[in-house]
DNA sequence: TGTACATCAGTGAACGCGCGTTCACTGATGTAC
DNA sequence: TGTACATCAGTGAACGCGCGTTCACTGATGTAC
């Protein structure tokens, strides 16, 4: 127990991770580092070693953090009607949009640094594959209603992830030149397009 | 005109954009710095700045030079049949063998330090542009056989390059677990599945 | 109810690193006369 | 053919920066007795 302003802070490590994401949202990714973690939450630069063993385990802390939102809205966003194919869609809408409400959270989910991360002994095991796995519950679902091979159903899977995940990037990047106005309608005729294509594949 | 090893180098901005590209490939992106590349060129890391108004300038140089070779490789595979549908194919596959072949200049070439670019005088266009209009060529040609509205075509293009770059972005990460020997057989089936949904879309 | 003491969770100085960039310089080249 | 000189394309020292991490430390906490 602690009150505010003493030398012990009482919960450090939750507060560290939301300075992090602060300094993340406002200063992007190359700026997210410990020493302006630290600073962000007013505390030394050296206090963090006492709650994460180095500043990939910092970094993971928020990524994770970040799948979870993710995994939630996606599961939000799927579970709403009984048509596995406008639940597919909504799905990837919501992974689509996720990636544009938080850009820089995003990237730093998929940012290498963070990319196969020891996790500094705190749970919390890759949770993508709760996303991914979403994505595939539904895509085996629809497609499997036909006699469809094996590799084909992977193929499908596979593909409804790259394509959310591509187009989320390249909006994102800005390499995609759409106006601001569009990009709601855009993505919903892409992820549309794309469930709307499956089960239609040839056996 | 000059000989090898004398005070001046004869042609250094090349040079430097080969050294560079040696640097990435052998170190990663993150390692690829002014000072690496004028060392990997024998060259004080001074020299740079004669040719090159800062490191962006010659990052940009290099990613120019991975967009060239990438647009090369998917026009190469895009006109080798008759049948759009096929092309587009192998566009995306050759999109995605490129990254896999050299996944530290796809990095390079997407990523947000190069995006943007001034481009220092030099020419060369955005040429990202002529990739995707390649596939925005295929796929216009091949869903405008049907009675499709402006907006699915639009969505079909930018699911096109989603698509494969999403799938291109996933496996140089690692995120999507499929062993070496089955990558090119996923690449092909994913890319096909996609070719062969365009024009089953409902106008 | 007190007190000794182990443990926990902070502090701040310091180190070494590599970076991009500035600066003043100098050696080599080529051209005008 | 020679020579003065402007220009080009290098050099190397130095600066300031922020980083991650080590180290020795100290203040606060809680527990055993």
């Amino acid at each position: 127990m602690s009150s505010v302003g003493t030398y012990h802070h009482g919960n450090l490590r939750d507060a560290l991770v939301i300075a992090a994401r602060g300094v993340l949202k406002d200063h992007g990714l190359s700026s997210l580092t410990l020493r302006a973690t630290a600073r962000a939450a007013g505390v030394s630069h050296m206090a963090p070693y006492n709650h994460f063993s180095d500043k990939r385990a910092l970094l993971a802390a928020l990524a994770d953090q970040g799948f979870t939102e993710l995994d939630a809205r996606c599961e939000h966003a799927g579970s709403a009607g009984t048509d596995m194919r406008t639940n597919l869609q909504r799905v990837g809408q919501a992974y689509v949009e996720f990636a544009l409400d938080q850009p820089e959270m995003f990237q730093l989910m998929f940012s290498s640094e963070v990319a196969g991360m020891k996790r500094d002994r705190h749970e919390s095991s890759a949770p993508i594959t709760n996303v991914y796995g979403r994505m595939q519950g539904l895509v085996s679902g629809i497609v499997s209603d036909a006699d469809a091979r094996q590799g084909d159903v992977e193929a499908a899977c596979i593909g409804a992830w790259s394509l959310v995940h591509g187009l989320a990037t390249l909006l994102i990047e800005g390499r995609i030149a759409v106006p601001e106005r569009r990009r709601k309608l855009l993505i919903k005729r892409v992820t549309q397009q794309f469930a709307d294509s499956l089960s239609k594949q040839p056996g």
